[in-house]
DNA sequence: AGACCAACAGAACATTAGTGCGTTAGGAAT
DNA sequence: ATTCCTAACGCACTAATGTTCTGTTGGTCT
C-alpha cells in the first residue's frame, strides 16, 4: 500500500509545489498537463485523484484550482510552514501555562509561523517566551522565545520545562537525575539549584530552539 | 492620491484575506461577491481594478482565482511572509561573504521565511550562520543564525557584522567608536578587542535577532 | 488465450468565472 | 438647469476549466 508514487505522479506533484511557489495560487488542469508535457486533462484528473488518495493533496470538486497540497505534498515548498503556538511565559519560579503533551490548546495568545527545518521534529511544538534571566549562562536572556519539544522524559543535561510539585509552578532548567533525586539548574552563577525528589518532578517538555529579537 | 481605502474596497480585502488563510487558493470574483455581499460581479471586479492600482494585489488577466496580494495587501494574513537569505557564514577572524548593503544577491545558499514582527524593520533583512564563540557571553552560539540589518553605521554598544581592512575580512563584534579608533569587541573573556583606525573598519549590518535550533 | 487492472488518449460536456459594455447616481463646473 | 465627470453598478457574453465517457495499450496472473 505504501510502494513510492510513479514518475509520472512525483512530476506532477513538483510541478504543482513550483508552480504554486511561483505564482501565488494553484494550478489548473490544463496548466499541469502542459507543465508536465501530458496528452490528456484526464490523465491529469486521474493522477490527481491517485495522490488525493495516497493524502498527497485535497481537491475541491468543481471548483478551478481547487489543489490544496497536504502534509507530505508541502515538502520542500515554500508554503511548508509549521503554525507554532506561544502558549505563554516560562520563568525561573513563577507560575506559567504548559499544555499537557496530549492537549493541544488553542488558547495561544498568539503564534509564528516556521519551516520544519528549524522546528526540531514534530508538529506539537510550541513556543515560550523566557521570562528572567535564570538561564543567561545557556545563552537564553529575557524576553527570548524557546522553542519546546513536549517530552515527559529528558536526558541528564537536557534544557527543559519541569513542573515542581513544591512549587505549584514550572520553569526552565537544566535536568540532572542523581540516584532519587532530580537537580535542576539554572544556568545563572548567581541563582542556587534546586534539588527535589525525582517524584515529584515532571517534565514538560525539551528545548529545541531559541529565538531571539533585539 | 493615498487617500484611504473606501468601506466596499477594505471589505473585499479582509475578505481575501480570510479566504487565503482558510482555504489554500485565492477567491472568485464570484466567491467576494456572495462573501461581501455585492450585487453584481462587476462590482468585484471594479473594485478589484481599484485595489490593484493601488498596489494592494495583482492580478492576471483571464486566469481563475488569478489574484496574488501583495505588499500592504497582504498584512495580517498568513502569508504575510518575508523570505531571509542566508548569506553564508561570520566568524571572528575568517572570511565571510556580507553583500553590500544595497546589493542584493540571489546566490544564498538557503534562505527561511519569518513572520514581519519576527524579522525587525525591513524587507532586507538577511540571515548568517555565526561560526565560532567570540560572541558567546552576549549569547550568541556557534551554529546560531544571526538575522542582520544592513547597515554602514552603528552606535555604541551595537552588535554588527564589520569589515576590518588589515584583516580583509569581516567579523561580528560588538562596536565602539572612542576618538578616531574602532574598538571590535567580541564577547568572549578569552578574547582580546581588535581596535583599528575608524577609516579602516566599514560597517556592514547590525544583528536584529537570532535564531538557534538545538 | 482470457480475465483483469493500472495507466493513458481523445473528445464532448457542463459549469465556473473573468470581462466588455451600457446604465445609474451624485457631485462640480459652466 | 445643463453639462461633464467619475464612482458604482447590472447584465450578458464567452473564455477558462473541471468532469465524464468511451476506448486503447501493455502488462500480470491463472
Amino acid at each position: 500500500m505504501n510502494r513510492p508514487l510513479s514518475v509520472r505522479q512525483e512530476q506532477i506533484l513538483q510541478y504543482i509545489r513550483d508552480f504554486m511557489d511561483e505564482r501565488r495560487y494553484p494550478p489548473t488542469v490544463r496548466d499541469i498537463q502542459g507543465g508536465c508535457n501530458i496528452s490528456s486533462t484526464s490523465v491529469v484528473d486521474y493522477n490527481l485523484h491517485k495522490l488525493k488518495d495516497r493524502g498527497y493533496l485535497r481537491r475541491e470538486r468543481e471548483v478551478s484550482r481547487g489543489i490544496e497540497l497536504v502534509g507530505e505534498g508541502l515538502r520542500g515548498s515554500r508554503a511548508d510552514m509549521i503554525s507554532i503556538p506561544i502558549m505563554g511565559n516560562i520563568a525561573a519560579g513563577e507560575l506559567m501555562h504548559v499544555p499537557d503533551a496530549a492537549g493541544s490548546a488553542d488558547d495561544a495568545y498568539d503564534s509564528i509561523d516556521l519551516p520544519p527545518s528549524m522546528a526540531g521534529v514534530g508538529p506539537d511544538v510550541f513556543a515560550l517566551r523566557v521570562k528572567g534571566t535564570s538561564m543567561i549562562d545557556a545563552l537564553v536572556a529575557d524576553g527570548d522565545l524557546v522553542l519546546m519539544q513536549p517530552a515527559s522524559e529528558a536526558k541528564n543535561g537536557d534544557m527543559v520545562a519541569a513542573w515542581v510539585d513544591s512549587q505549584e509552578s514550572t520553569t526552565l532548567k537544566r535536568f540532572f537525575l542523581e540516584g532519587d533525586m532530580v537537580r535542576l539548574q539554572p544556568e545563572n552563577g548567581a541563582m542556587e539549584a534546586i534539588v527535589v525528589p525525582a517524584k515529584d518532578v515532571s517534565v514538560r517538555g525539551r528545548v529545541v530552539g531559541v529565538i531571539r529579537t533585539i
